[in-house]
DNA sequence: TCGGGTACATACCCTCAGTACGTACTCTTA
DNA sequence: TAAGAGTACGTACTGAGGGTATGTACCCGA
């Protein structure tokens, strides 16, 4: 701990009673998650979120106004988680393949996550609906999919318009790579045929402008 | 109809009785299976599907033992009908490559209707298990996308450890395609856009042996 | 024609999300 | 420092919806 992280510590104005309240707003927050993770939304009932956390409805229904609102905290919660992981594995390099390659590679694991897996993939869309998943999916998880391809594929030689449509199919192959992984016997075995995959995948970009150059001709043509 | 159709039709052993009762099934399992399309699994109430199909949960619970039981139904349904539909189209051509164009694009413009999208896609492994959904998955639409895939690396020399893995990975890529053009405004655009980048990670289907004899070296050396 | 089984309808129960209201405790303010 | 106000809950209830128990009309074979 720093000077200044005591100085901030002794400085800060919150009341015991607002502790109190935080606390118990996090232990909601946690033991939701946990349950959500395990049983899903609709098989997680409140009562059971309020006693694992050791309170009444009325605690958790003045720090939350609905099980959907509870829902949205617990999957922004692992969204922003996951956002900063991937950040922090950027950070390790400065070339564009080599951050591709680590940021890509922790997003797999991190669909290997129960956590993850079930309420930012699995449950999320069916809870929230397709278009606030979408919505929030657009500025965390998948935003930092897109920006690191389309950076591989600057890299590669120009900005492509498929870049989007590209980013948007590579997502749902990398979730599904997870699900394979995450499904396998042998974890280990699976994770590097997966790598084998995605690589193979990511050595298709490499033509991808030469495919678009027909297509384009051939729309002109037609 | 032929005339041997008439025969098996006046040849028929079902009574007045059986064809009122397999009519009322088939009522709960259209009604069902619209409701659930629209309002998915959880925002689909029993009443609302028995009023629709104008009979009472009498009628529902004779013929369902429960409301998973009935989504079940809608969703093998739906499953069986993908299979069909891609299985015609598979018999248009001998080709391997065009018959795996033809197969995918099929599955992919299945992947865009709504019926499909929300019961097989999103509301099947939440609704039923990840487990139960997986395990007919495997039977029906995966089935046949891996089989495409599986004919089509043997086309293209030798059947490769890596199939199973590509195969999985490439039917989350295609379901996201077809998430991608089904939100998109401009649909025929971003169809066109889809069929290249599908073909591009296709073409990386060609250098998967390479890669993957690579992998096996570097396994074999560390 | 007469039991028996089928195909429902009706009425009820239980779980669970959400609400109304009560209360204790704290924090400010006069 | 006493009092008023607001916060942070707890308690008791309601309504919706999945599921069940039971009643009943009808058909069908014997």
């Amino acid at each position: 701990m720093t000077p200044a992280g005591k100085v901030l510590r002794a400085a800060r104005k919150t009341s015991r009673r607002q502790d109190y309240s935080s606390s118990t707003k996090r232990a909601l927050l946690d033991n939701a998650a946990e349950l959500f993770t395990d049983h899903g939304y609709a098989g997680t009932s409140l009562d059971e979120v309020v006693a694992a956390a050791r309170v009444t409805k009325g605690a958790l229904y003045h720090h939350y106004p609905s099980k959907l609102a509870l829902f949205e905290s617990v999957f922004m919660r692992c969204q922003e988680d996951t956002k900063k992981q991937i950040e922090r594995s950027l950070r390790q390099s400065k070339d564009p393949w080599e951050r591709a390659t680590i940021g890509l590679q922790t997003f797999l694991d991190i669909c290997q996550q129960p956590a993850f897996r079930r309420i930012c993939i699995q449950e999320g869309p069916v809870a929230l609906g397709h278009a606030r998943w979408h919505e929030v999916e657009k500025e965390f998880s998948f935003g930092l999919v897109a920006n690191i391809v389309e950076d591989l594929l600057k890299d590669m030689g120009g900005a492509d318009e498929l870049t989007d449509t590209f980013a948007h199919i590579f997502y749902g192959a990398l979730q599904s790579a997870g699900d394979f992984v995450a499904d396998s016997e042998d974890s280990e075995d699976a994770s590097e045929k997966v790598q084998a995959v995605i690589s193979a995948i990511l050595a298709g970009l490499r033509i991808l402008p030469t495919i678009n150059a027909v297509t384009t001709a051939n729309e002109a043509a037609g």
